[in-house]
Parts: C-alpha cells; structure tokens; sequence
DNA sequence: GATGAATGAGGATTCATTCAT
DNA sequence: AATGAATGAATCCTCATTCAT
C-alpha cells in the first residue's frame, strides 16, 4: 500500500473532524452540555475517546470550537443575503428569514447556544466573540431602520431584535406547534412593509 | 425540660430551608443547575451538606421546589394585577410591566429557567407545570387582544408574548446596558395603546 | 399532677426500651443490620432518634444487647426444658423441638445473627459469650449421647449439631414450604428413639 | 505505530476484572458486603477506584458477577463428579466429598453467600438462579435416595441435604477446629453406605 | 425523659483526561 | 492516526451521632 500523501491525511483528520462535531452538537444540544460525557460523544461518533483528545484540547475546547465555526458559518449565510439587495426594507425580511432559516435548520445549536448563555461557568471565554457579533447585527439593524425613516431607529431595531429573538425562543421551545411562518410573515407586514 | 415545641421547630425549619434555596437559587442562576455543587450551597447558605438532605430529597429536589416556589408567587401577582382594573389595555400593560418587574427583580431565577428550558436532562418533571404557566398566560393574552379589538387576536398576542420575552432574554443577558424602562414604555406605545 | 415515682420513670425507661429493641430486631432481621438505619428504627418505633441514644451508646451496642437478651432467655428456656425429665432420650427430643421452636418463633433474630455470624465486622465484640453458649450446648449434647450409649458420642453430637443447625438453615431459607414439623420427627426418630 | 490488537485488550481486561473480583471476593467473604468499600476493593486490588466501574456496573454487579462466576463453576465440578459413577452409593459420596471441598477451598465465598442469603437486602435480583441451583441439587439427592431404596427418599435427601449444609456452617463458622474429615466420614458411613 | 435540627465523615459513582502501545 | 485501559478528583448522597432546649 502506497504511503498517504499529505492531502490525504488532512481529509481524514477532517472527516474525524467533522463527525466528532456533528456528534458533539447533536448530544449537547439535545442533552444539555454538562450532561453529555466524551464517552458518549465518542461513541456516538464511531470513534475512541482517545482521538477527541488528538483534535480538541478539551471538552470546552470542543464545544467553543463547535460554535466558532457556527458564528463564522451564519456570517457568511448573513453577510451573502445582505448583498443581493439595497433595499432596506429587503434587507430586513432578508434579516427575519435568515434567522428563522438558520434556527429552524439548526435547532441543536441554537437551543445549545441560549441554555449556555444564562450558565456563567461555559463560554465565558469566547463570551466576546458572541457579543460582537451580536453587536453586529445590532448595528445593522439600526443602520437599517435609519434608512427606513424610522422616528427612534434604536428603539425600533431592539424592538425588532426583540421581537425575533422572541419568536426563536418560542420556536425552540415549543417546536413545530409554533406558527412559525405565518408568524414570520406577520413581522414582515408589521416591520418590513413600506406604509 | 420540655422539648422544643412544634412551632419553633416549624419555624426553624422554615429558616433553614429558606436560606438553603435562596443560596441555590442564587449559585443555580450565576453559575448554572450542572456546575452548583450542593457543597458549594451548602457553604453559600452556611450549612452543612447533610442539612440540605433534611430538607430536600435531592438536588433536583431543591431545584424543582425553588422553581415551583417562584411560579405561585408569580401567580399571586399575577392575579393580583389583573383584578385591579378592567380596560384591557390597562391589563396589558400590566401584563408588560409585572413581567418586567418580575425578571428585574428575580434575575437569577429567569436566567435559571431560561437555561434550564434547553437543556432537555433536568426538568422534566415539572415541565408541565411550566407549559400549563405559559398556556394560561397565553390565554389571557388572546383575550384580552380581542377585547381590544385586534383583527388577528392570536397572532397579535404571540408577537406581543415573543416581544415581551426577546426584550426579557437581551436584559437577561446585558443587564442594566439594556434599556429596559425605555423599550418597556415604547412596547406599552405600540401595544397597548388605543389609536 | 403528682409527680412521678421512681418505678415510674423505670417503667417508662423498660417500655421505651423494649419498643426500640423490637422494632430493631425486626428491621434489622429483615433488611440486615447494615441497611437498617437509626432513623428507620426510631420511626418504627415511634420515638425519636434521640432517645434511641439515651438507653444505648451505639447502633452496634443496640444490636449487642438484643443478641444477648435473646441468649439469656434461650437460655432459661433450655434449663427449664432440661430439667422436666432425667430420660436422655428425652432431653435430646427436646433439645430439638426447642431448637425448633426458638427458630420459628423468632425468626427475625435467627435471620439476624446467621447473616452477622458471618461477617467479620460486627459481633466481633460478643463472639466470645456466643462461642460460649455453643459449647455449652455441645457439651450437653455430649454428655446426653454418652448416656445414651453412642459409640462415638463425640461425632454423634456433632451430627446432630449439624442436622438440627442445618434444618433451621433451610427453614430460615424457604420459610413454610420447608416440612419443618416431618423432619422434626423424622429427626427424632433417627436420633432420639432407642433401638 | 498500531494501537493494541483486540487480544492484547482483551487479555488485560480479563486480568484486571480477575484480580478485582478475587479482591472482592476476599474482603466481602471477610468482613461483608456492606463493610465493604469500593475503595478498599481498589486497594487491595492495586487499581483505581474508577476502574472498577469500567468493568462493573455497580458495587451490587459485581457482588452478582461473583456469584455467578462460582455458580457456574461449582455446576461444572458437579456434573463431573456425577458422571464419574452411576453407583448411587458412590455419587452421594461424590456429592457430599464435593460439597466439603468446595467449601473448603473457596471459604470466602461460602460464608458471603450465607450471609447474604439471610439479609434480604442484597442478591434478590440473582435469588431466583440460586434457588435454581438448590432445587436441582435436591432433585439430584431425591434420585439417588430413591435408587438406593430409601423408605422416605425425599424426607431422607432433605436430611441428608441438612446434615451436609449444617456441618458446613459449623465447618465455616469455626474453622480448622471442625473436624471436617472426621464428620465426613462418618456421614459417609451414615448415609452413602449400603447395610 | 424526649425531641429533631444539625453535623461531617465516609461511601458509591461519574467523567474529563492521560498514556502506553 | 487511533485505541481504550487507567486514573483520581469531584459529586451526590447517607447516616450514626451530638446537642441545645
């Protein structure tokens, strides 16, 4: 057997990766961090403990590793509908959709990300990066609802922010029962509509 | 010498359970249920760890009464509230102003619940009596909305709730950066004003 | 109200004492002695577990004490049974219907003692007065197959020994569906019935 | 460089499992199940606590795992001594010879069984296959006392089957003071002898 | 005599992490 | 790269015992 190249054992490195994480998020969204072991993640994964500890430092390395690359992956996603029209009043549904588009399709996370952002023992140390980015989207909401005309812009965007983070929050928590799409579009006819 | 009577022994009871569950309630709500050690409660509470077995089956004993608890005397003020007017839009503002009041004054508690509310390992015994909260809430919400007229009560009340509850969440998680007192006066504008 | 006599309190004193004892025996008897707490007894016993420990120093010494009270009236019992008659035969027929009758009517206790014979961490401390009692009944037996005539008095006592003690085995073991009253005489025939 | 190979794992798993049961057996045999640590189990075994529980469930499955283990093995022993002779006479000294040795060369485990069989707390969840196990044992007796042309064969098996476990009691519970061989023998004589 | 709140040492169990191969 | 045996600190919980009243 011809010895890997280089390539090829960066794509398994990847692929264990990969499948590590995707198990991690699947157990610790579902089971709560603290309650989910690496021996649980492991097998999950088809994998030895052993090897989470040749990819990750620990299991809050793990976890902080899972969410940066989730925050980088909802910039991108954010970043792409922000560029397909100037339209501020586009801008915002494009806004409201991708957020309901990213937790409907990402519910372990984000049911992960809100239990652990009220518990100060995790995330302190990537607490930052969060805040940043929510500081971010923050901005934009207010830079959007200026262009609108709005009469308090701040006001509006928190009350926006609100407004979504809020239906999220129920969504996550009640599932499919939620309305969530007619709810979306009633945000839509509430906040994203020129009068 | 006659033994302690039956009521100082109830209210010594009392004592001790109290600062028990203030102090778990205050580690739960910083630190999180999984990282509160029940030492580190016992030490908080000035007790020692045996004591909290005289009182509690377990620690998930401790935590389901201090949760039930909060829920009545929400309950309490909740009716109080209610009962003291009549004008559906002076009940919704109510509504509004209590549920603030009640995060700003017991925040440790809504940061234990909110964190707890995702982690699917502990709670679920009790989650039925939270849903039933939510549901009456709920309910109260869509009927006062048509007594006010609302073209799409339900929708109206969800938006409402989702409002209310995102503003919560971003208090939660800023503090006193957030602007609560504004955004509280700014959502009563929206919702519970007649036009 | 008058106050209280000395044969009074010491009336109270053995009523209080002889609850605790019983209701020990018995959970003790029926769960073991390591999985029997203070607590339980007390509670069966319908005081507090404070007065347990004003009439004996220790768990432990409240197990002595039920053992060694057991003895003594084992013993009387024996002594009295021995003297009815001067017939070897006889005295050995009732050696074994007392042993049978000890048993069975105190089942709890003979439960008891067989589990602690056998474990090296209680009972240590009267092992002694227990190896005394036995001898005393081995050498009754002895001297009652020397009478009889056995060629070998020593074996023969032995042999019965481990007959009876082996029967009460059983009958501890499988309760009413050992036939405890058939091998009782089956027992007599074989052992106490001259040829 | 390969990891270990299956064998290899698997060779230091039955190792480590063989010296903590043999540990265990030793000290439970010794001093009881319940004053029986886990910690002194690792101890005496020179492993960690929480190896322990790599291999065992619990402190009361590896109490089962014991038994069981010497269940089986007494059972092997026992079919080959029964087919070593079909003279009734010979396999009732075969029994009687086997019971003796067993008990004698696995004392510990003998006076662990006995004690727990009188405590009701532990092994109900394995009672059913011990009372298995004696039930077959009585059988085994039964047909040979019939074979041999006892009047009573099953007042005599149980008699026997007294008479065997009675001096092993006696056998356990003074040590080589019992004159095991002695009492043997002349059991043999009493019972496995044709007149 | 009687009570039960309070203590703290000790026990079973879990689990992140290390390491030899 | 990959394995899983091994560790030990930390955790929840129990319970005999003490003590103020």
């Amino acid at each position: 057997m011809a010895p890997k190249t280089k390539e090829q054992f960066e794509e398994i490195r990847q692929q264990s990766m990969d499948v590590i994480m995707q198990s991690a998020l699947e157990l610790f969204g579902h089971n709560g961090y603290h309650s989910t072991s690496i021996s649980k993640i492991a097998q999950e994964a088809g994998v030895s403990k052993g090897l989470i500890y040749n990819y990750f430092e620990s299991k809050e390395d793990l976890l902080k590793r899972i969410i940066l690359e989730a925050i980088e992956t909802g910039e991108h996603i954010m970043e792409e509908a922000m560029s397909q029209s100037d339209d501020p009043f586009e801008q915002l549904k494009s806004l409201l959709e991708i957020s309901v588009e990213m937790v409907r399709s990402n519910l372990h996370y984000w049911k992960l990300v809100t239990s652990l952002a009220f518990q100060g023992d995790v995330l302190t140390s990537i607490e930052d990066v969060l805040a940043e980015k929510n500081k971010i989207v923050m901005e934009l909401g207010i830079g959007l609802f200026t262009k609108i005309g709005a009469k308090e812009p701040l006001k509006e965007a928190l009350l926006f922010g609100a407004t979504v983070d809020g239906m999220m929050l129920h969504y996550m928590h009640v599932g499919e029962e939620y309305p969530l799409e007619e709810m979306k579009n009633y945000t839509i006819e509430k906040f994203c509509t020129p009068r």
